[in-house]
DNA sequence: TATTGTTATACTCTATAACTATA
DNA sequence: TATAGTTATAGAGTATAACAATA
């Protein structure tokens, strides 16, 4: 008896290879702009003038809170983000960036979504089928 | 004037966007072996019976020689690993696993490899291009 | 001289536990 | 009592620089 989805596996190590192949750029395309790994995903995480509480950075990155205040404190001291206390809860912090947080935002982002080679290779045809499959994986 | 690849980027932000979503999962996994994501990353490059010299570990994780010392101390120190001096240049130090090592790093590869629900409900012809496109861009 | 791996040091990331202020 | 964030602490990952042994 055969299994119904025979190539699922293979597409999963063949993602985890790639995923694997790309990964070990993030740390050195961050340190171009003097930034953690970790501190580009936090001002990935939040768009220009729509606070996000601290709450759920930690969730977003499956850390502890504790581990957000530290963060956002290297963050606050460079200027790139701010605390603002919230109206409705006040024990609630939501993180904003300042307009230096926003250019440096657009430029860590405008780097990162750079397609690589490979990706630049493959056929229009071929683009395009990846990009109706990644669509429907992440519905 | 159109440009050639008009889906790059899109393919490139839904990869990392797929990345970013699955990323949450791999220091839970880790931690189910007590390890880290890291440790669990050299567990794989070291193939049972092929040692590994430590600089190419260095090289493959992108990151400084000094580091693979105090990660390997720690593998070597649960036994997960061995130092083994080279016969033809005695300066290099290959990496092996013990039996146990080799145990645990199937069971890892076992439980990392487990494909994701969302491409499980992909159906298999887009499973088939998917893979047929990752081999091509993995070439 | 150059290279492999180690040591010393410093900083960041991460988790746990105890704490403060608010709900 | 419960929740959001902080502080204190400890361990792990990371880079740089200086070093030992070997090439």
């Amino acid at each position: 008896m055969k299994p119904r989805t025979p190539h699922t596996c293979e597409a999963w190590e063949l993602l985890l290879k790639f995923f694997f192949s790309q990964r070990a750029d993030l740390p050195a395309l961050a340190a171009e702009f003097d930034l953690s790994p970790v501190q580009c995903h936090v001002l990935r995480l939040i768009e220009p003038g729509q606070p996000v509480p601290m709450g759920r950075i930690a969730e977003t990155l499956a850390c502890d809170a504790s581990n957000v205040t530290g963060l956002v404190d290297r963050l606050e001291a460079r200027g790139l983000v701010r605390r603002q206390l919230s109206e409705e809860d006040r024990r609630v912090k939501a993180l904003d960036l300042t307009p230096t947080g926003a250019r440096l935002r657009a430029v860590v982002l405008e780097r990162m979504t750079k397609p690589p080679d490979s990706l630049s290779r493959l056929s229009p045809s071929e683009q395009r089928s990846l990009v109706r499959i990644l669509r429907r994986l992440l519905d």
